[in-house]
DNA sequence: CTAAAATGTGGACGCTGTCAATATTAGGAT
DNA sequence: ATCCTAATATTGACAGCGTCCACATTTTAG
């Protein structure tokens, strides 16, 4: 398609492509549609040709966000099949960790404030990248590996700390003492290690 | 001072309840200085005489969750201080959770993007926050309860834990087979537990 | 009592998200 | 090939926003 058509010809990719460049060059407080038309080179109501408002866009790119993630974990858990679940975890968080760091758009959207009623897909794809974790979770307990709790629990368990860790770390600084010049993956590694051990003394 | 004199007499105050409230039933993205200007009855432009701008505002918000929440650390400390430290970590945990659940606003604002540089004080609350669990592993640590890791560790990987839960569970929903009828407390203790109780089958 | 500092007001500007009406194009039925 | 319709993009308008500026009012210090 023509680049100076009337019609974009694929507008809807270049609007989700344009948001996430925008989130990640100067964060999501200073993206708006507008900017985003203006720099794909298209009126300021074109976007609403295929989104209905600007929530609906960055749900999009959430999703978009999560279904990358969910290839990255595929990927990763693919080329550790050889290795054990235990090392397959850490290789996940360690994952985690980096694409959020690569990607700090989606970080700024992926858990953003969008009711998931509203946008059934995003819980979907949410959804689908945790249950990588759990597989792999229960691979571990039927291989002896892992405690037999309930998978989702523990699997939840390492969702939620990776995630945490990596909206902290977006902030800019972790307090001094927690960081002391470790890189993200290795703060990862590590804080990954403490729920892998295990912190009672008598687990 | 009188209320319908031309200085307000506690306008600083008066802002960051009425952003905290607007927060709370609006949502942080619903809210706006001058809305929160006309529900206290001033024009659009005082604000600016306490805060610099918008930002502003809302880490002044920020820092305030976290004094409160550190508040509300201490109490729960004081009041479980015969029971072992291990209980103690599990009611910091609760009140961690009910804190945000109880005080969403808080909870929006408190981990924004607000850059650390900028607003010292903010990392300081924060930082402040996170002591009180340092404090009680290294008390746990010192009576041979909790393991001899580091103990910033330990806290650092309960509270990443505590951050993610909770702004996951901002969002309106976990995935369902994650919460299975539980209460945001319940789900909270759950996780907890899996990490005191490490995950590995020889911790 | 008066001058200066602190606090609050009113108006303006450019930007935003969104609505309505209109224009352009694409693709299928005839 | 042509016409109709649906899809797609544009222009214009509106209210609301954050923020800058000049100005008004009040408090406070000397």
């Amino acid at each position: 398609m023509n680049k100076d058509s009337y019609h974009h010809g694929d507008l809807k990719h270049a609007l989700l492509v344009g948001a996430c460049e925008m989130i990640a060059t100067e964060g999501i407080q200073n993206m708006s549609l507008r900017k985003v038309a203006r720099k794909i080179g298209v009126s300021h109501n074109a976007p609403y040709q295929h989104f209905a408002d600007k929530e609906a866009l960055l749900a999009a790119v959430a999703q978009e966000g999560f279904q990358r993630l969910t290839d990255e974990l595929d990927t990763v858990i693919e080329r550790t099949s050889t290795q054990s679940c235990v090392e397959q975890l850490k290789a996940c968080g360690n994952t985690y960790i980096k694409f959020m760091m690569d990607n700090s758009a989606y970080l700024e959207v992926m858990f953003g404030p969008y009711p998931y009623e509203d946008y059934p897909e995003l819980a979907e794809a949410g959804l689908e990248s945790l249950q990588r974790l759990i597989a792999v979770v229960a691979r571990g307990q039927a291989s002896g590996e892992i405690k037999s709790l309930n998978p989702v629990e523990v699997a939840g368990t390492v969702w939620m700390s990776l995630h945490g860790l990596s909206t902290i770390l977006r902030n800019g600084k972790l307090p001094p003492q927690l960081v002391s010049e470790r890189t993200p993956t290795q703060l990862a590694s590590d804080f990954l290690d403490v729920i892998y051990e295990g912190i009672l003394v008598q687990a």
